[in-house]
DNA sequence: TATTCCGATAGTGAC
DNA sequence: GTCACTATCGGAATGAG
C-alpha cells in the first residue's frame, strides 16, 4: 500500500491503534493527532463512510456534510482550548500592546476567532479525506520547510467557513502548487512580516513569537 | 579595493611577491601560477603597461598585441610541457586505442595541440587584463562547480587563435554567461560524454579519464 | 565569469 | 505524506587607520 493511504488504518479501524494517536471515534469519525504536527496542536478528523473518506474535500464538504461533521469540529477545537490553557499562559509584556492576546486562554470564543484555524488542503496528499484542525502557532519541530508552512498560511489552504466553494475555480493541481507553496512569499502568521523565501530566519522568528506570548505553566 | 584586482600587484610590483606564484616577470609581463588552478598546471600572462592591464581583452587583443606577446605565450606553454615532463608518464593500456596520448610527453607540438589552451574568458571577473595558459586535464580540487568548468570548455572561453574577434558580436555580459556557464551542459573534455548538469559525476569521471591516461613518475 | 559560507531548491530511494 | 542523503543552485560578504 503506498504512502498516500497512510491514514487509512485510522479510518477502517482506530480500535486497533496502539499508540495515543486516536484521541476519539465512533461510527462517524476518527479524530486523531497529526503524527507530524505543524503547530503545538494539529488534529485530523476523519469521516469513516468509505464513500466520503475516498471524496476529494473540495467535491464533497457541502451545506450538509457541514452540518453533519460540525460538532465533531467544535469537539475537535475545544480539545486544542483545553491543551493550551493546560500547558500555557500568556505572557504579559509592556511592549506588546496588542489586544488579540489579552485573556485569549479564558475567552474560548476568541482563542477559536484568532487562533485556531480549520479547513482542507487544497490538494491534499493523502487519499483519505481529512479535516485539519490546527492552531496557529505554527511552533514545531515539523515545521521543516516553505511548503509545510505555506500549505496553512496561503490560499493553498481552505477554511471551513470558505466551503463550498460553490463552483469557484481553482487551476490545476500544479498550478496551485507553484502558485501557493512554491512562489509565494512567507509571512509571518503573528505579524505579517514578510520573509520571502527565507525559511530559516521565519522559523527563528516563529521561535521568538511563540516564546514572546506563551509561556510554559 | 576589491576582489576584482587580486591581480593587481602581479602587474605593478611582481617583485614584491614572496612565495612561488611568479614564476617570471620583465617590463612587460608576469607570469603567474594561477592560484586557484582549475587543471594540473594553469598559468596566466598578466601584461604590465597599465593601459593594457586596464583594457578588456576581446576590446584589446589584435594582430600587435599577438605578436607583441607570442613568445610569452610560448614560454607559459613551455612550462606546463616541462611540468609534466617531469611529474608524469603516459599509461599505456590494451583498451584504450586513442592515438591522441602516443608520445604526447615527447612531442611538444602534440601536447600543445592536443592538451594546452591558450585564452580568455569572454566575461573576465579579475579586472586586470591576463591570458589563461592552462592544461586539459581538469583535474584539480580547485574545480569545484559547473561555472569553473564550462568557463574553459564552452564558447565562454574564447582562444588565442580565434582573436582578434573582428567585430563578431557576443550577447551581454548576462547573456553569455546564462549561455555558456548556467545553461550549458557539462561535457567531458577527454570523450565528449555529456553530464548534464552533474558536476559530482563529471568530476569522479574526470578523475578516472586522468588516471587512465597518466601516472606519477 | 575571484572564494567562501550558508541556505534554498531539487531528486532519490525507502519494502 | 515522512526522513535521510546527496547535490545543485543561489545570494551575501569579502577590507581595514
Ligand atoms: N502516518 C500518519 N499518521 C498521521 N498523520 C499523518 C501520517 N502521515 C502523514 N500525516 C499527516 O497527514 C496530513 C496530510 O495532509 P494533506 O494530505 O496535505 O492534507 C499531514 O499533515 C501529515 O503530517
Ligand atoms: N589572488 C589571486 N591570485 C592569483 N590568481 C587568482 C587570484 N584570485 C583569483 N585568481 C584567478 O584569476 C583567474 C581570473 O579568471 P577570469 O577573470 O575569469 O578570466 C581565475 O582563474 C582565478 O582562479
Ligand atoms: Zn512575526
Ligand atoms: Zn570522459
Amino acid at each position: 500500500m503506498s504512502w498516500r493511504y497512510a491514514l487509512k488504518n485510522y479510518v477502517t479501524s482506530p480500535e486497533t491503534v496502539n499508540d495515543d494517536t486516536v484521541i476519539y471515534f465512533d461510527d462517524k469519525v476518527s479524530i486523531i493527532r497529526d503524527s507530524f504536527p505543524k503547530s503545538e496542536c494539529h488534529l485530523l478528523i476523519l469521516p469513516r463512510t468509505m464513500q466520503l473518506s475516498r471524496s476529494h474535500p473540495t467535491k464533497v464538504i457541502d451545506a450538509k456534510f457541514k452540518n453533519e461533521f460540525e460538532s465533531y469540529v467544535n469537539s475537535a477545537i475545544d480539545h486544542i482550548f483545553r491543551h493550551f490553557q493546560e500547558k500555557f499562559r500568556i505572557k504579559k509584556s509592556d511592549d506588546d500592546k496588542d489586544p488579540c492576546w489579552d485573556d485569549i486562554l479564558k475567552d474560548k470564543n476568541k482563542f477559536v476567532r484568532n487562533f485556531v484555524q480549520v479547513g482542507i488542503h487544497s490538494v491534499p496528499s493523502m487519499a483519505n479525506l481529512h479535516i485539519h484542525v490546527i492552531s496557529k502557532d505554527f511552533h514545531s519541530v515539523r515545521l521543516k520547510n516553505k511548503k509545510h508552512y505555506n500549505s496553512f498560511n496561503t490560499g493553498f489552504f481552505i477554511s471551513w467557513d470558505d466551503l463550498p466553494l460553490n463552483g469557484k475555480k481553482l487551476g490545476t493541481d500544479k498550478e496551485i502548487e507553484t502558485t501557493y507553496l512554491k512562489e509565494h512569499d512567507l509571512l509571518c502568521c503573528y505579524c505579517q512580516r514578510n520573509f520571502s523565501n527565507k525559511f530559516s530566519l521565519l522559523k527563528k522568528h516563529l521561535e521568538l513569537e511563540f516564546n514572546s506570548h506563551f509561556e510554559l505553566k
